[in-house]
DNA sequence: ATTCATAATTATGAATTCAGAATTACATTT
DNA sequence: AAATGTAATTCTGAATTCATAATTATGAAT
């Protein structure tokens, strides 16, 4: 039964998302070196799907392939983090203006009952950061441009690797309020 | 000897390179199957590489794969090419801030220089433009952000597949000197 | 004649095998 | 004992093989 479970999607994007978690986590460290075979028969499948997993996170940035040196969790410097953070403020922010001009009222009616859901919730952090989330997602969805949502998935990607420097996105609330007032 | 010449590059980073040169110049049609076996002979090599391959276009963009039907080059509406050009113009219209902002003197007076090169030959549309992509170019270095010198040329590969809408380059010309004022 | 079912073919996705490059271990020489 | 050169091992990158999903073709029944 189970294993007659649908799967819908290929195998080697199952493996891609259990590597980023993995890497999320830092049960892969960041610089470390990624040992196939190790990691394959770990997962009890072979080295195709695990490699063509492999190119997917190097192209989101995630991992690094070195020539005939394999892959490597790819290090991300706190300037490093700081240039992303400034693509996804600037992505976002034009998102935002976007949206400001574009929408109809019952999208922005939407919006604003987000946005009043989030002030209430502002004790709740676990509460607060999920419609954040759901917000900032929204607003990308309602600026109606999917080479900007992959982009900015992608670079959140590479975010989250680093979630102890969420110091950042509490900067980022009074902003993501402002931009709102724009709305 | 030619044989045995350096290839620093995996072989799946050539194919790659391969199939967007016939990509771009519509050897590969929009929205065309794109057959493996037939393609993998024609080039001589096994489909592994040529997988590889086509998994990292598909994070370009520029092919998309469907589950257990092969890969497809990617449709780009005149839309779609709108959306993009949108995020160049952003972009590298921030990239030009952030250099206005840091870069020292030597920097901007190479950019000056550039520039002027550029308003000197208008009438040689070739060299123009060639000129113009370097300066481009050099302003992306300039801002020093490899995460948004990757995005950028990611969305230039899907530009480029569609040359014919270079049309839209033209506005382009008077704004790249608008930012250079910035300068 | 048309439609539905089943068989045959074809192509994808994954496993396995193979070749060669790079690192490591070892030995010999100074 | 240190250093250099060579052999052995290990791992990557690519080819090949295999299994199964999907499509096409063929045939039977209404």
């Amino acid at each position: 039964m189970s294993e007659l479970a649908l799967k819908q999607r290929a195998l080697y994007l199952d493996v891609a998302e259990l590597l980023r978690q993995r890497i999320y986590n830092r049960e892969l460290a960041p610089g470390s070196w990624i040992d196939e075979l190790r990691i394959a028969e770990n997962m009890g499948i072979s080295r195709t799907p695990l490699r063509e997993a492999l190119k997917v996170l190097a192209s989101e940035g995630l991992v690094t392939m070195k020539v005939r040196r394999g892959a490597y969790v790819t290090e991300v410097s706190p300037a490093d983090l700081q240039q992303v953070y400034h693509l996804l403020c600037l992505l976002e922010s034009d998102a935002a203006a976007v949206v400001a001009r574009d929408a109809d009222l019952p999208q922005k009616a939407e919006l604003k009952a987000l946005h009043a859901k989030m002030v209430d919730s502002q004790t709740d952090t676990r509460r607060f950061f999920e419609l954040n989330e759901q917000f900032h997602m929204r607003i990308l969805e309602l600026a109606d441009n999917r080479w900007r949502i992959q982009v900015v998935n992608d670079l959140r990607k590479v975010m989250k690797v680093n979630r102890q420097s969420s110091l950042l996105k509490d900067g980022r609330v009074a902003a993501s309020i402002d931009e709102h007032a724009a709305v």
